[in-house]
DNA sequence: TTGAAAGCGCTAACAA
DNA sequence: TTGTTAGCGCTTTCAA
């Protein structure tokens, strides 16, 4: 590929008038510019990113940490993310930590050693403060996406908020019993579970991590087995409610009559699912653009102290299953 | 970030002696080896890659080139090619051609800026000559993947013999009439055609370009209202096969009795779905590991004549929807 | 308006 | 076994 140097060659010129032209400096000669700019086009130049990332610190390079690309809403995150840096021209790194800490922690350092301007991160244990501590001690921005990491810039959807609303709407559509498919610490269910509990359905709402779906089939049956009144599974994705969904089939409950349940993240596969599936709605786009806003503000002005810690609202889309 | 020179400085030897501890050089005493080491330990030295793939060719570094990474199959492909990527030491720039070919051209020129050791891509006009020959022009090896581009290296599966499975597999399930979802000249449809062709089913095929939901409606309801005989849909993605299935549902057809319907790709949620989706599996792991090793061997072994093409074979997965 | 020179952080000769 | 030197491709002074 060519140098800049060898177009300085081919022109007559210094390599450093062939940098001018490029970065369109108007200190030039325009019979020198065009003689330049024609040999570049004719040899098909491209800048070294490297040679130019290596003293001025811009490498135009983020690095974007998620957790599971193959899950939709971090697919459709990644991409809004990709278009939202594409804009500033830059480009992203990814890495896909697969819910390993082992992974995330090795892929900050991968990412430190291409000089990356920025990180934006899907954290694994946002709320360890050893996590926390590491990143901020990292020479290189940090911003949490869809999850909020105290002391770091966050952007972000309030699970407690979006679990509290899911509770108040269910109990509004007269289910009685509840049943939240994740891990106990999960913020939509601690939400979820304060709503119940404050109008006295706190002893009626239990949880189940998902571990496989023999597992999930069996668990289901047995809550909806003992189920009094009508109840309501909240999952913590999408990708779970598909699940509960095929499961409740099998075992011959009707949704939402007998059994309703809600999604998170409202993948786009819910509005077209039988029957159609209500799921809390992430506004994705949004979330990309503000991260990378913030990014690039912290890039352009580092040493700047105030966080930026401003939760975005979830969205209930309702449809057939409740 | 400290770099080799500020720890040689701290340690009182010369840097490229720092370097030779650093990349584990034996030819340094041991308690040179031991001071340098821990001073790299203590201020967590990470080397620069830009300075590295500076001089030496080697970036470690893959631009990977999709068309959509919201589309499920692409974000699992994505993920394993990360995965099998990683293995080796390599990380990603992920770049979203959305099917636009001025994208796809751009992305190339970014990906050589930075002077990546390879590039694995999903083209969108892979049977377009001119875009091989640029492709082939480029300084850096370039393998595609899941389409099979001539004159380059190419790991895919062969679309027009799944298309003809798929023909077969339908015929033999009595369906007989068909309906494609997908451009004509698509490879999957192609093959289906004259398969059917074959037993003389030609004219009873015919295809659809997806534009969106209300015309897809629409379209199905005049094929359906026509249907002498028991119909297939045969859907060129999962994502397709959803909306049709929704789309067969508010149409009130009874998936398969009435009509069956086949999706590909073999996405997760299709073993979920109500009816759940018979689709053609692609081997995605076996793909991106495949596409890695074959471009790992041309970056290790440059000017090298022969072509990779080994076509994989694609599977049907059989469930409820035919 | 242009060029010469230095230097970013590293590897790769070559010398000692 | 270690250090010296040069150079990758570029930007950035500083002179001319």
């Amino acid at each position: 590929m060519i140098t800049m140097t060898e177009i300085a060659k081919l022109t007559h010129v210094s390599q450093p008038t062939v940098s001018r032209v490029l970065n369109g400096s108007q200190t030039v000669a325009p019979d020198i510019r065009e003689r330049v700019l024609a040999c570049a086009r004719e040899h098909d130049y491209q800048f070294n990113a490297l040679a130019k990332g290596l003293q001025g610190s811009k490498t135009q390079l983020f690095g974007v940490l998620v957790t599971d690309i193959s899950n939709g809403f971090f697919a459709d995150l990644v991409k809004q993310i990709e278009t939202a840096a594409r804009k500033s021209g830059y480009s992203i790194i990814l890495f896909n930590s697969d819910y390993n800490p082992r992974n995330e922690r090795e892929y900050l350092d991968v990412v430190r050693r291409y000089r990356v301007d920025g990180v934006l991160a899907v954290p694994i244990r946002e709320t360890s403060p050893e996590w926390r501590e590491y990143v901020k001690k990292l020479d290189v921005p940090v911003v949490t996406v869809t999850r909020r990491a105290e002391g770091l810039d966050s952007v972000y959807v309030d699970h407690f908020q979006a679990g509290a609303m899911v509770a108040e709407y269910l109990l509004g559509r007269d289910f009685r019993r509840f049943l939240f498919i994740g891990k106990d610490y999960d913020g939509k269910y601690t939400g979820f579970r304060q709503a119940l509990a404050q109008t006295g359905f706190d002893a009626w709402t239990s949880n189940i991590v998902y571990q496989d779906d023999t597992q999930l089939h069996q668990a289901l049956a047995a809550w909806v087995h003992q189920l009094p009144d009508r109840g309501a599974v909240f999952a913590g994705n999408d990708i779970y409610a598909l699940r509960v969904l095929d499961a409740l089939r099998s075992l011959g409950v009707s949704v939402p009559e007998e059994v309703g349940v809600i999604g998170f993240d409202n993948t786009s596969m819910g509005g077209y699912l039988n029957p159609r599936l209500s799921s809390v709605s992430q506004p994705i786009a949004q979330m990309a653009q503000e991260a990378v806003a913030r990014l690039l503000d912290r890039i352009q002005h580092p040493g700047q102290q105030e966080l930026f810690d401003h939760p975005l609202s979830a969205e209930l889309v309702l449809r057939e299953s409740t």
